[in-house]
DNA sequence: AGCACGCCGACT
DNA sequence: GTCGGCGTGCTC
């Protein structure tokens, strides 16, 4: 241990599980260092950026080893001590590396060495030589003489990313200008946004349920606490968050509001913002790098009262975070699959527990973990059983189509149902979990198959787009004309997609407007707005779609929903197959019958007398919910016990399984009764992408032994020989075994 | 992640 | 005899 004054503890952008320690710079003039402020760093023979998290007054480097640290990027903090504690308490529980947990937190620009002064936009104005200049002497570089016109023609300085909107990139024009001496980059003090509710709308009368909910929460602002907000699908949930919301916002709090996709967050917007008298934040990963950033500013700097987005908004600093509200928090897109592995959901709890204010959960279909939670008294509950609105409840028919003639899937019952209410001036919702047109194409002579060249899957046949496609690792194939083992012309597509049912629906209802909602058809940025405008609007009269359309969607003019296919979920190898295929048929249901008009449901099965369907549809949801719970105890599964999974691949087989078995073989013997080790084994899908996966899972009645085992296996894990190529990975509570 | 250092095959 | 393959290990 070495005592230096002005040590800096670094979190380097960089995969290293452990900070490093550098010098604060002397006699360099600048801000002050603090924690949370990032800083520029010598590391190895390159430099890299980092955020210091701490500033520590001894240092187990030897003080003539540290290096001093090359520039102090940021006036102000970026991140808080609060913000710190957080995302390193997430690093540390999902085993990802330090630095890089805390700059996911960050807009990509700030992953960068780029520094910001203490606030305001990123912007450039002329300097009194460029206001002198004539525009002469560019006419030879037409964009250095656009942006010279833009600036002469805007009032002191422009944003960045309003050059950047009216000219495209201009980041080299304005290089060579600032050369020249004409401009120079500055920052814009943000003008103050006021709030936008429209008229004096106080939305519908709360029933007593809502009432009673809205009251239990808004008690308990300003201490933790978790609430489950157990509502069927139409009893009012976003209005309870409505009201909820502009309770703290009148308090001068900030939210934030949590929702499994990309596609909730134009219509849940919408309605926040012609409701709420704040300004509204939208954040997630499917804007423009520029926008993010302008939005993270504003919720950075407390000018946003909401914050909505998806899971990697659960990670954005709020200064006067004082409810958190998580919809449809049952839905697994709230796991992050690859790379930082978190749930947005947990790390949501955890936010609102060390903000010490309320987190709202919110679902039709709460997920097993939430409910052992209810039970356990940890969260509270907070029913809605009333539909709001008064609609009914809608029928279910299942539909036995073992032995029955189809059409491209349907059963004559289920067109029976579409035609009488297409007759009715209804709308029809077809769902069927998976697009393109066939799952797979075959030879009728040989019996060849469409399979993946590099996953263990078939290829999907696209024929809109003419294309033979992996679902798993994006290879693209032209179908070809003949099969390519024998030659036979006999190529048959089996099964069915959305594609297909498409096209059989528009040859059996020619001149009916149909939609089909799936990834495909829905490309482009704005695609599912406008198809789901549309819809609502009555602009179709069939809507067919995978899971896209079942997420929290309205559909007043629906009367019949067609599930075309209950099975896919039933005999799933994950044993969270039968949860997820209950939540999906019960989202799916509610669809239905949501005004005044009643609704019908009808899932085709060829296998009615399935237990799981049986109680799902008799009994209901909390029912299906209770006894998978039982079944989980007795298993000793989640949540009834936490696991951790080690997924490892590599080009051979081989390499994976041996790298895993090492691993088992390193765990030490005092862990033994404390944890289980099961495998190795292939994952569900043992090759994908052209790579061989294997997985170890790891589970523990208890989640302090499971810790304690992981702080002293990784890193006998790190320091493994690891076998040429392979790559692994932690997986803390995994959601998905694929 | 980079980017070194460090031991075994085809070339001036 | 060297140039270079990428396997292993370190970076405050």
């Amino acid at each position: 241990m070495t005592s230096v004054a002005g040590i800096l503890r670094v979190a380097i952008a960089a995969p290293v599980s452990t900070p490093f320690d550098y010098s604060a710079p002397v006699g360099l003039d600048g801000p002050t260092p603090r924690p949370g402020q990032r800083v520029l760093v010598p590391f190895g023979r390159g430099r890299r950026v980092g955020i210091i998290i701490a500033m520590p007054t001894a240092s187990p480097v030897p003080a003539e080893r540290l290096k001093p640290v090359m520039a102090i990027l940021d006036d102000e903090p970026l991140l808080t001590e609060n913000d710190l504690g957080f995302l390193l308490w997430a690093a540390d529980y999902y085993r990802y590396p330090l630095g890089e947990a805390l700059f996911s937190a960050l807009p990509t620009r700030l992953r960068r060495a780029v520094p910001t002064g203490s606030g305001g936009r990123q912007g450039w104005r002329l300097t009194s030589q460029g206001r002198a200049g004539c525009p002469e002497t560019l006419a030879r570089a037409p964009k250095q003489a656009q942006v010279w016109e833009r600036l002469r023609g805007g009032s002191g300085a422009v944003p960045s990313s309003e050059l950047t909107a009216d000219l495209g990139d201009c980041s080299a024009a304005l290089r060579a200008l600032a050369r020249r001496g004409w401009v120079e980059p500055c920052r814009i003090a943000p003008c103050a946004v006021a709030g936008e509710r429209s008229l004096a709308d106080h939305g519908p009368v709360l029933n007593p349920e809502q009432r009673a909910a809205v009251e239990q929460v808004r008690a308990a602002f300003g201490r933790f606490q978790p609430f489950l907000l157990d509502g069927v699908t139409a009893s009012g949930k976003t209005e309870v968050y409505i009201r909820l919301l502009d309770d703290l916002l009148a308090a001068g709090g900030q939210a934030l509001v949590l929702v499994p996709e990309i596609g909730l967050t134009p219509q849940l917007g919408r309605r926040l913002a012609a409701r709420l008298n704040a300004a509204l934040v939208v954040l997630h990963s499917g804007l423009p790098d520029a926008e993010r950033e302008e939005g993270w500013r504003r919720a950075v700097r407390g000018e946003a009262g909401v914050l909505l987005g998806t899971r990697s908004a659960v990670l954005v600093p709020l200064p006067r975070l004082g409810l958190v509200i998580v919809d449809e928090e049952h839905d697994l897109s709230f796991k992050q699959q690859e790379g930082f592995r978190y749930s947005g959901r947990d790390l949501a709890v955890r936010r609102a527990q060390l903000a010490g204010c309320p987190i709202v959960l919110g679902s039709a279909t709460p997920s097993l973990e939430t409910l052992a939670n209810v039970r356990s008294g940890r969260y509270r509950r907070l029913p809605l059983a009333q539909r709001a609105g008064g609609a009914g409840s809608p029928t279910v028919g299942l539909v036995d189509i073992r032995a029955q003639a189809l059409q491209a899937g349907l059963s004559p019952r289920l067109l029976e149902c579409i035609e009488r209410e297409l007759t009715a001036d209804n709308q029809v919702l077809l769902f069927l979990n998976r697009r393109g047109f066939a799952p797979l194409l075959t030879c009728h002579d040989c019996g060849w198959i469409s399979g993946c060249p590099r996953c263990d899957a078939r290829l999907t046949l696209h024929r809109s787009s003419h294309q033979l496609r992996c679902h798993h690792c994006g290879l693209v194939r032209v179908p070809p004309v003949r099969c390519p083992h024998c030659g036979g012309p006999d190529l048959r597509a089996l099964g069915q997609g959305t594609e297909r049912i498409e096209e059989m629906l528009s040859r059996r209802f020619p001149g009916l407007p149909v939609a089909r909602v799936d990834r495909d058809s829905t490309r482009r940025r704005g695609d599912l707005t406008d198809l789901l405008n549309a819809a609502r609007r009555g602009e179709f009269r069939i809507l067919l779609g995978t899971q896209m359309l079942t997420k929290g969607h309205h559909f007043p003019g629906v009367t019949l929903v067609g599930v075309l296919d209950a099975d896919s979920g039933l005999f799933g190898t994950d044993y969270r197959a039968p949860e997820r295929m209950a939540q999906l048929l019960i989202q799916v249901m509610g669809r239905a019958g949501r005004a005044e008009r009643p609704g019908h449901v009808l899932i085709q099965t060829r296998h009615p007398d399935h237990p799981f369907l049986r109680v799902l549809l008799r009994d209901g949801y909390p029912a299906f919910a209770e006894a998978a719970l039982a079944e989980r105890r007795t298993a000793a599964l989640p949540p009834f016990s936490h696991q951790v999974l080690i997924r490892a691949e590599a080009s051979e087989a081989a390499l994976a399984y041996d790298f895993l078995r090492a691993a088992a073989r390193a765990a030490a013997v005092p862990f033994r009764d404390q944890v289980v080790l099961w495998g190795p084994a292939s994952a569900p899908m043992e090759r994908r992408a052209g790579r061989w996966r294997a997985q170890l899972l790891v589970q523990s009645p208890r989640r302090a032994s499971l810790r304690g085992f992981l702080d002293h296996w990784i890193p006998v894990l790190k320091g493994l020989p690891t076998p040429a190529r392979v790559r692994w990975a932690i997986d803390v509570d995994p959601q998905d075994m694929t």
